[in-house]
RNA sequence: UCCACAGUAGCUCAGCGGCAGAGCAAUCGGCUGUUAACCGAUUGGUCGCAGGUUCGAACCCUGCCUGUGGAGCCA
């Protein structure tokens, strides 16, 4: 391994060896400009016919699209070049020559793309989105370790539904049953109960017949939970994290921003605190902006929530919503038993819910009367319920949909360029 | 599961009842500052599949398959 592109501008005026794919070329007779990248970034080489050997310029006039090699050459600064450092070559060693790369530099339509992910991911713009993806993660893995919590992995093998609201994928486990997880929070709240404040970061699955713009099969999802905390304390940590991932990315991402276009200052807007309204406030709003369809007590659809967010350029908490709507374990409002301490957050320009979180029902008796409800007097749920057997607390915790937070984050049309290698339905490949 | 739209060259698309087309890619040639370079030439087809209507179907009709994005559900 040698030189990075990523490193070229601190070896200005000296030769170095960096292993590249050839991304485009254009040519003249005598002259020939060489779109290398090495992973890293992009950089320009430029190979002139009467300063290489003639084996380099035919070896040069010979290579095609995504060929791999070394290249030499003299590192200059050069404001004609598109990243402003460029590659005077002085020699070049092909390591494969590709033939026919299907991915040419012309427009192609989204099932092409899709059947080609796998070299899709080489553009830059992939490149760029799959950056800000990393940085999201690591954003993610600071803010925690910084704020006192441990991540704790929770299983993707389980025996039961942990919600028991969304279609899962079954599978078996030797000769019993069982499903991919769909959320790792139950888990979460024994491990808040060992270890204070934890978080876990992995995939989630869901076997919905869902096919917009906002969904994933399989996607990945940070859910922290904290005990002793209560929903208005899990609020300003969401809110917190939140704004210093966006203005983390600001800081760190501003070549892959530029890359796909996306405005900044809308992202410069966001920071803590969030607006909040209740769910009463939110089925008001709609009521006297044109959803008559809406009434109390009914959970509101992707339209609902587009029309909610549009009016405010930050992301907003919508809070209190109707207990029948939500999951079994959320807390109640003491004040108001039919409500519960719950936020989803609610992502601006129409990218929808990006967190969903509430402080849990710590109450024993109360519990077992939810397991009646929903029954859920499987065997397989009796440890949850031990929980609030020994020695409960209050406690709440959250889930940030990693994609759509990218998907916000980067302004992308569709969650799918937000995730490697992304898991649609009827799609399954690469 | 429901609704809508689409499927023609490797890719992006035009053609909408009368000889299968263009741009890009590929191949060959030209060009010393290109930025999805440009210029000339060549190559490239099961018009998604099956049936029907018609003198004649890529085009009209029916069914199926595949894809797209929207609803529901959700992060």
């Amino acid at each position: 391994m040698g030189t990075t592109i990523s490193e070229v501008s601190s070896h200005v005026g000296s030769e170095v060896t960096i292993g590249v794919w050839l991304a485009n070329k254009r040519s003249s007779g005598k002259i020939q400009f060489l779109e290398l990248r090495d992973g890293t970034g992009f950089i320009q080489g430029v190979v002139l016919k009467n300063e290489v050997d003639e084996a380099d310029w035919e070896e040069a006039k010979e290579l095609t699209q995504e060929s791999s090699l070394y290249v030499t050459g003299l590192v200059r600064e050069d404001k004609r070049a598109p990243s402003g450092y460029e590659l005077t070559v002085s020699g070049l060693k092909l390591i494969q020559k590709a033939h026919d790369y299907p991915i040419t530099p012309k427009e192609h339509g989204v099932e092409f793309l899709m059947d080609h992910r796998h070299l899709w991911l080489r553009s830059s713009r992939q490149h760029a989105i799959l950056r800000i993806r990393n940085e999201v993660i690591k954003g993610t893995y600071d803010y925690f370790y910084d704020h006192g919590f441990i991540k704790v992995d929770a299983p993707l093998l389980t025996g039961s539904a942990a919600e028991g609201t969304t279609d899962l994928f079954h599978t078996k486990y030797f000769d019993r049953d069982a499903y991919l997880s769909q959320s790792g929070q139950l888990y979460m709240e024994a491990a808040a109960m060992a270890f204070g404040k934890v978080f876990s970061f992995g995939p989630a699955f869901r076997a919905e017949k869902s096919k917009t713009r906002r969904h994933l099969i399989e996607f990945w999802m940070i859910e922290p939970e904290m005990a002793f905390c209560d929903h208005e304390e899990s609020l300003k940590i969401q809110e917190d994290y939140i704004a210093c991932l966006v203005q983390r990315v600001l800081k760190k991402c501003q070549p892959e921003l530029k890359v796909i276009g996306r405005d900044t200052s809308k992202l410069e807007k966001i920071k803590a605190p969030f607006p909040r309204i209740t769910y009463d406030e939110a089925v008001r709003f709609l009521n006297k902006n044109g959803f008559d369809d809406i009434k109390w007590g009914d959970d509101f659809g992707a339209p609902h929530e587009t029309a909610i967010a549009e009016h405010f350029d930050v992301p907003v908490f919508v809070t209190e919503y109707p207990a029948k709507a939500k999951a079994f374990y959320m807390k109640p409002d003491p004040d108001r038993e039919e409500v519960v301490l719950c936020a989803d957050l609610l992502a601006p320009e129409g990218y929808g819910e990006i967190i969903g979180g509430s402080q849990r029902i710590d109450d024993l008796e109360l519990m077992k009367k939810r397991y009646e409800q929903y029954h859920l007097n499987d065997p397989s749920y009796k440890w949850y319920l031990e929980l609030r057997q020994y020695g409960s607390v209050p406690h709440s915790g959250f889930g940030l949909g990693l994609e759509r937070a990218i998907a916000w984050i980067c302004g992308l049309e569709h969650i799918r360029e937000a995730i490697p290698f992304p898991r649609l339905l009827n799609r399954i490949y690469p």
